[in-house]
DNA sequence: TTGTATGCGTTATCAA
DNA sequence: TTGATAACGCATACAA
């Protein structure tokens, strides 16, 4: 059925050994017996068989990718910077979705999809050092987008806390005198939350502001729905807020969206930041400010340094110092927070 | 380094092939043993090797995705259930992007990859023909997205022309007069754009109005960008039309979005329908109006038929039918094309 | 420059 | 119910 180098070499009337050299290019073989085998690849429509190949090197060539949700188009862009980045260094990656459930974030982590991948770029909701727990001697995990790896693996993302203060300062300094935040998270261990949070109430504090808990807005999820309905509570209220700020670009969009259906005007009447820097906040109506962080610099760095700790495994260097990269974001300012 | 069932059978004091017995639930173990089994995988976390065992089964459990962008929310959307569905299969999807590019359509279709993979799913934008040539013996492909696999291959999708024909009826049964179309491509090979356009004309047609080619625009791609220019070039003319359908939601989107940057109303002063029903276009502002094809179901179905050819081809049934199944779509009707 | 032989970790055939 | 053993397709140490 398949067809395999013994068939290409009998094809070729060489060995094996021959065929499995020009398949890897190896220097040692003569133009003619390249040629000869070349031919009979082609005839026989021989394809190298990764299985054997993984098998026998003990590298797959293949790196797991994990995110919660992949229709996130935050997510999405990401995805498709890691992919591009994987596929840059001859690498292939497999996707897999969490969809927010810790248990699936373990199997990824622990199954032999895991083990199979000689690493892993990890999008977490869970806690860290409960999933890096019992991972003895397993291949390397990235983690990407929350602040801190703990110290415990590698990761990648930027300072949440300076950007979400630097959200809420620009709101401030457009002349908002009621800043909300949606976004808070009953489990306060889902750290981007947490950070986020943080960098909007040091922003408020910096400011002489004390934080009033009935402009602080909790949310399940970070979709537009959940926005949506943040800000149809917020808008319910007597003294309504004329600024907020939401933790993911996809609440500020489910917020506008809300302003919209009570007909109130962004920025006019509320003015909305947002944070992930996603294309659709361009095109949105008003645009929409927000964080943006350098996602293709996210994904590049990741990808890079998964494989730098791939190598140095291979080499045995165990004890390589554990890297925290902080890229760049930056405050995009559009209509959606210009007032006056 | 890696512990394979050797280590763990010494470990129980069985033998190797009692330890893939108990791995594999194979029913001849006196349950004695199982424990004794399962103990000692725990005790040195035994991971089993999907290489070996894809080498030996000569089935490796994972399926390939091929799209354009991930970050399109299309193929997102579309991934998210196709991952799902795979893994509710007890299959791994890897995810490999063409960015277009025809060369990457091939390389994943006949890469090694291709090969690893049990079966393709494929949303493509070359020509299936020439895809599929020269693919002799290989692992399946469904294709996924345009309406037809030309008889060469299983297909999923909708009925482009028809929902096609039922947005542009929508237009003009709310009145509007001057019906464009945004998203016709300049290589006619691309049958998705052919499909909707073909839809548009034979709308109006049926209604007795003949397309005017100024009101057909061409876009390179199908990015919110694209939208924004075609609609642009649209405005500027001095008998502007009052309705647009667009080719995707993200044309859409960006039309919505020059209309605005241009103070025109939309829908009062210029009706814009899209087609994908994107999450997106319930939110946006104004919410958009589109077609909406069960997504869901045609990643369902997609992963469902892949299997199924993938276990045909295992007993050796050669020539099962080619599948083409027409998934159901609806026209929503939203903010964006309710006049008056 | 090329050939022979071995083993990667599994599953499965044949015996016991 | 369990044990030896072969084979999956490949890359490489060792020979020639």
């Amino acid at each position: 059925m398949t067809v395999t180098q013994a068939d290409v070499a009998e094809r070729a009337g060489v060995s094996q050994r021959t065929v499995s050299n020009v398949v890897n290019g190896l220097p040692s073989v003569s133009p003619d017996t390249i040629e000869r085998v070349t031919m009979a690849i082609r005839e026989l429509g021989y394809t190298p068989s990764l299985a054997a190949r993984s098998l026998r090197l003990g590298r797959s060539g293949v790196l797991q990718l994990v995110v919660p949700e992949l229709d996130v188009p935050y997510f999405a862009e990401l995805a498709r910077g890691v992919i591009k980045s994987a596929e840059d260094q001859g690498y292939a990656v497999m996707v897999r979705q969490t969809l927010g459930s810790r248990e699936r974030e373990r199997d990824a982590l622990e199954g032999s999809a895991a083990e199979y991948a000689e690493g892993t770029i990890l999008s977490a909701v869970g806690d860290i050092g409960e999933l890096m727990a019992g991972r003895a001697h397993r291949a390397p995990v990235v983690l990407i987008g929350e602040r801190t790896g703990m110290g415990l693996v590698d990761h990648i993302g930027i300072d949440d806390v300076a950007a979400a203060t630097a959200a809420t300062n620009h709101l401030l300094e457009s002349g908002c005198r009621r800043v909300a935040f949606v976004g808070a998270h009953p489990d306060s261990s889902l750290r981007m939350a947490a950070l986020r949070y943080t960098g909007y109430e040091l922003a408020l504090r910096a400011a002489g502001i004390t934080v009033d808990p009935d402009l602080v807005i909790q949310t399940g999820s970070y979709h537009r729905q959940d926005g949506e309905a943040a800000m149809l509570a917020l808008l319910s209220r007597d003294d309504r807020p004329d600024g907020v700020f939401c933790a993911t670009d996809l609440l500020a969009l489910g917020a506008m969206r809300a302003a919209y259906e009570r007909g109130l005007r962004v920025p006019d009447d509320i003015a909305v930041v947002g944070f992930d820097g996603l294309e659709e906040g361009r095109y949105s109506i008003p645009a929409l400010t927000t964080i943006e962080p350098d996602k293709q610099q996210i994904a590049r760095v990741s990808v890079e340094t998964l494989l730098a700790r791939i190598r140095a495994g291979e080499i045995g260097a165990e004890s390589v110092e554990v890297r925290d990269v902080a890229i760049q974001f930056s405050l995009v300012v559009r209509e959606s927070s210009i007032r006056n």
